[in-house]
DNA sequence: TATTGTTATACTCTATAACTATA
DNA sequence: TATAGTTATAGAGTATAACAATA
């Protein structure tokens, strides 16, 4: 479909031989190299996003706007902050998931002004298909040793205890 | 600006406690615990991409472009391919990038039909500043100690080798 | 006055289908 | 006939600006 591609390329500057981001000393690269090689896999992988999606007969935004809609009601206003999109966007955006019958507005009680967004029956049901459907590990992953996928899991356990 | 966003969510389907995956037998769901919190990384950072693209004044998609066109000419045709999009996209895509100086058509000599895409001199300028920043690491990177980088480098190493 | 969501407008990215020029 | 690129058209995502309702 769309979205970001994939590249076999690394970020590098100096070219694309295997050990690129071997030069200079290793502490002070270290970062760089290893931030440059995931961001390739990510890229690699972000590739299939839109198809993914549109198993689900999702756009990407919306793909994301289900998975992230899963913890309640959430007003519109936060939705764009989470989307990082403008709130004129969101309206748009929610009046197609409605007319699908994914989502509801709410009035919130509290402050008339806000709506708050929440997902109909249909939309917790896709929601489940689409979270089971993301969290199939892709080849590249799936292929490793046990060993490497443990340190894997618990390196990104401690870069994302620090969000 | 838009695209995927950020989560601290977990994409397990039990809920979001710290420990979300560690249920089951450890070794079944290995890859799945390590891809869901990789997926969760990568998602938090792809977040900021539109952002970053346009700090160079660019689309998403220009930017991957600019990222793409750094190995010589590629056929307009090869360039829908990496971008996993329809062959009438890449006119347009192309016509705005060409406006604006990054990039130029060449008419290939061997089959006439064909387009070559080239970046001009200002192309090659811009995509070096580019890789340059795409290098960085985003600070949940950054953060980590010398000994998980070096493991996360390594093991990225041996799974993009499989590529 | 400030904020929430909407509307209006414009641009980019995307898909499909029909077209052209080559092969 | 088949392929590479273009054009036409339509829909989705995005930004900015102006607006109504509410706080």
């Amino acid at each position: 479909m769309r979205g970001m591609s994939g590249s076999s390329e690394s970020l590098e500057r100096r070219g694309r031989s295997p050990d690129a981001g071997q030069e200079a000393s290793e502490d002070t690269g270290l970062p760089r190299q290893a931030w440059t090689l995931l961001f390739e896999l990510m890229h690699a992988h972000m590739r299939n996003f839109p198809a993914l999606a549109a198993e689900f007969e999702l756009s990407p935004v919306q793909a994301h706007v289900v998975r992230q809609l899963g913890e309640g009601p959430l007003a519109m206003s936060t939705l764009a902050n989470y989307l990082s999109c403008d709130a004129s966007n969101v309206t748009g955006l929610v009046d197609r998931m409605e007319a699908r019958g994914l989502v509801e507005r709410r009035s919130s009680e509290q402050d008339r002004r806000v709506k708050m967004l929440v997902l109909t029956e249909a939309g917790v049901a896709l929601r489940e298909r689409l979270l089971e459907r993301l969290a199939e590990p892709p080849e590249l992953i799936a292929a490793l040793s046990d060993e490497d996928l443990r340190a894997l899991r618990d390196i990104m356990r401690r870069a994302l205890r620090s969000q």
